[in-house]
DNA sequence: CATGCGTGGAA
DNA sequence: TTTCCAAGCAT
């Protein structure tokens, strides 16, 4: 039976992870959110300083947003954190502060999936939903040689059915976290491991040769362009910042003030724009250096990042546009990837000169 | 329902 | 160096 062979295997190769030696659905939850679309190796010092600064739902849904954002800097897909914060506010007003114990309560809450509705359900409860994310499409496909796309709405309808009917009566919390490691370490996307696979018999794709070719996708990604120029300004130890604010990426995270254009420019231009003017109108800047032209590449956008780097006197004028904060005070302030890289790069510049 | 949301590591 | 894409979800 495929699910004792998968649990066998588990048994016998399982990794020692910090949220498979709780049974606290809060902290199962944290998991399950920052291990969407993100890897083990990347999750696990997020997750212990997660959980060491917010311990119970009660001190997530009291925490100011900024902060959880903050100690989610880095990992990616923001929202994630954002509903997150929602979600415990959700339980402390509508659960009396405890988590739900029944998946369609589960599935209600914001940033929760049936993916995690059932990773929960299963981890925390024992219920018997069979998880299905990446892994078990992966290998549902490979294993019965499915060819139907898994991005497409029959396909899911197809693997959920199949995904229940292979878990049976097995474990739930056992069975879950074995596909999914085996996923993970053995039935991998590039180069898996066939050769010592003890599935490799009745595995119609390795039997068929079929397996670089699933599972199947239809989607293709377009790439879009972007160009942001920051503006840098700096005004003896304080210097510029703005919050990202609207549907798009960062959202809620702090940047410095932007002009953002669709196509390349050159500095001439940049200095003539319409958005320039707004800011600075005809006052004369001293600019001191421009970062050039870094491209921060997105799984649906290149972003190319300029810096453009000017120092400012305190009576211009121009410090009424922004808010300013001290180079101490930016420890607190939740940013993206490329404004925390550069900061570091300054910062490290300054210190040797 | 197609699209957008981040980042880092592996090949 | 470039390409691919990972324990999905909301809109």
């Amino acid at each position: 039976m495929l699910s004792n062979q998968i649990i066998n295997w588990y048994n016998q190769h399982k990794r020692d992870l910090p949220w498979r030696q709780t049974k606290d659905a809060y902290l199962i939850w944290i998991s399950e959110i920052m291990l969407q679309q993100t890897k083990v190796a990347s999750v696990i010092e997020y997750y212990l300083r997660f959980i060491d600064r917010f311990p119970t739902i009660g001190d997530l849904a009291m925490a100011e947003e900024q902060e959880v954002l903050k100690m989610w800097q880095g990992l990616g897909y923001y929202s994630r954190a954002r509903n997150l914060h929602t979600a415990s506010k959700t339980i402390q007003s509508q659960h009396n502060g405890v988590f739900p114990v029944n998946y369609p309560d589960i599935l209600e809450l914001k940033g929760i999936g049936t993916y995690t509705a059932a990773a929960i359900s299963a981890f925390a409860f024992n219920l018997p939903y069979a998880v299905l994310d990446g892994n078990v499409f992966r290998i549902l496909s490979r294993y019965y040689g499915v060819k139907t796309p898994i991005d497409s709405s029959v396909g899911k309808k197809i693997f959920q059915k199949l995904a229940s009917e292979t878990m049976g009566k097995a474990s739930p919390e056992i069975y879950n976290q074995a596909i999914i490691e085996f996923g993970a370490l053995q039935c991998t996307p590039k180069s898996p491991k066939c050769d010592i696979c003890p599935l490799l018999k009745s595995c119609t794709a390795s039997q068929s040769g079929l397996v670089a070719l699933l599972p199947k996708k239809t989607k293709q990604i377009k790439l879009k362009n972007r160009y942001f120029y920051y503006l840098f300004l700096s005004c003896n130890d304080s210097l510029a910042i703005v919050k990202r604010e609207g549907n798009d990426i960062w959202r809620n995270l702090y940047q410095f003030p932007l002009i953002e254009k669709s196509e390349s420019i050159s500095m001439e231009e940049l200095l003539q724009s319409k958005e320039w003017i707004d800011c600075f109108g005809n006052s004369e800047l001293v600019i001191q250096s421009i970062y050039k032209n870094k491209v921060h590449k997105l799984t649906h956008q290149n972003i190319h990042i300029s810096f453009i780097h000017i120092t400012i006197s305190n009576d211009t004028g121009i410090k009424e546009k922004f808010k300013f904060i001290s180079w101490e005070e930016w420890e607190n302030y939740p940013v993206p990837k490329p404004i925390e890289s550069f900061i570091k790069l300054f910062l490290k510049k300054e210190s040797e000169s």
